[in-house]
DNA sequence: TAGATTGTTAATCGATTAACAATC
DNA sequence: TAGATTGTTAATCGATTAACAATC
């Protein structure tokens, strides 16, 4: 059990973990072998109090009068997040939004790996996307069946988004990274992680628009 | 001013507006005409009093015994967002990403309109994207001075952001939508909103451990 | 008017920060 | 040992939920 004594861990602090793996990730490739939780502190700009209880969720990883050992802490967190042990995707749509995703390198540095991209259009099909050939979405039902795989991307237009990620959870995958602009609703043993980028870019709006207001 | 009394609208809040707007935005669509807290409740997955509490924070919509009318709230949240008044936009890297965030049209329906797309690699520019040509970025101070740019997409290598998103602010932009994989640092004035995708992944992945170790 | 539902205050819950004893 | 810094408990702060008077 990752947590202590199995207790779930707070939205806000799941949230910070990746932070922690990237800053930690940093400070290994530049050589640093330790770091206090100030010095994190002020790189981070986070309170030290908080980075020590983030990480007191997990179990002691420090040592006192020293700090954390950085690659130790780095790997820790790193397991923590499941990320290494290979995870293997599917992006379904490829349009240009499944292609970036596709085509970006930094997921499978993390064991992320794209086994399959799909789309419902037939005159995609064939072509080449990130060394994998776009396939039809007929074929998603004998490609799931044959690999092993954990989790779907969802790229396709807001109207098909429901529908293909019911399909998808019938095919048993029950794991969801959603760009769909709406949100999927999904029976509760399927984890949906959605990134709504027009609803990120409003909150930017709405910060300029308090600023100006001032 | 938007908040009442001008006071200061928690992150919680803000992240929870652009929900209310897409689900009035599909209500209204539906041809709805009231809704009451409870029923955006139901449809949102969040409490009624947390609507009414989020709301009033900018004023008072509602109607005793009515609940609230789908376009006006509609519109109102719109206004609050800042969305609808345009903003111009440039993309700062040709690659995928800003291939396909140039070509998403949800975007400039809610006004959010780009109006060049930059790159450092001198063979990409003169390629067509999304109607725009892309431009080497030794062409983006004359363009910032020329017209009224709001806001800068950082889609670059996670090298190159920190140096871009300075440059650019020595320009006068002070807006910046990243999606690279790094942290920013820039003056206070400001207003920095980063999308990290691989963070994303990563509590998908985190959430699919806990699950499996139950 | 009676019923419904808001706006708002008060109560609860959870997350962050502060403090410090434990200990390397 | 003395100094540093963690792990953890307690105090504070903020956000969510409950309750209900106001009112349409």
């Amino acid at each position: 059990m990752d947590s202590k004594s199995g207790k779930t861990i707070s939205k806000a602090v799941i949230s910070r973990l990746p932070g922690y793996h990237r800053f930690l990730g940093e400070l290994a490739a530049a050589g640093i072998e330790r770091v206090s939780s100030q010095e994190l502190s002020r790189l981070m700009k986070i309170t030290a109090s908080q980075i020590r209880q983030d990480l007191n969720n997990f179990g002691g990883f420090g040592q006192q009068g020293y700090g954390y050992n950085v690659r130790r802490l780095y790997s820790e967190i790193g397991r923590i997040l499941g990320v290494g042990r290979p995870h293997n995707l599917i992006i379904v749509g490829a349009g240009n939004l499944g292609r970036a995703i596709a085509n970006y390198h930094g997921f499978s540095e993390q064991g992320f790996n794209f086994c399959g991209i799909f789309d419902a259009n037939e005159s995609l099909c064939g072509q080449e996307v990130a060394g994998l050939s776009v396939m039809s979405v007929d074929k998603l039902e004998d490609f799931v069946r044959d690999y092993d795989i954990d989790i779907a991307v969802i790229v396709v237009p807001k109207e098909a988004a429901q529908k293909v990620a019911e399909e998808l959870y019938r095919m048993d995958i029950k794991h969801f990274w959603n760009f769909a602009h709406t949100e999927l609703s999904l029976p509760d043993d399927a984890i949906v992680k959605s990134v709504h980028l027009l609803d990120s870019l409003m909150e930017l709006s709405f910060e300029i628009s308090q600023k100006e207001m001032k």
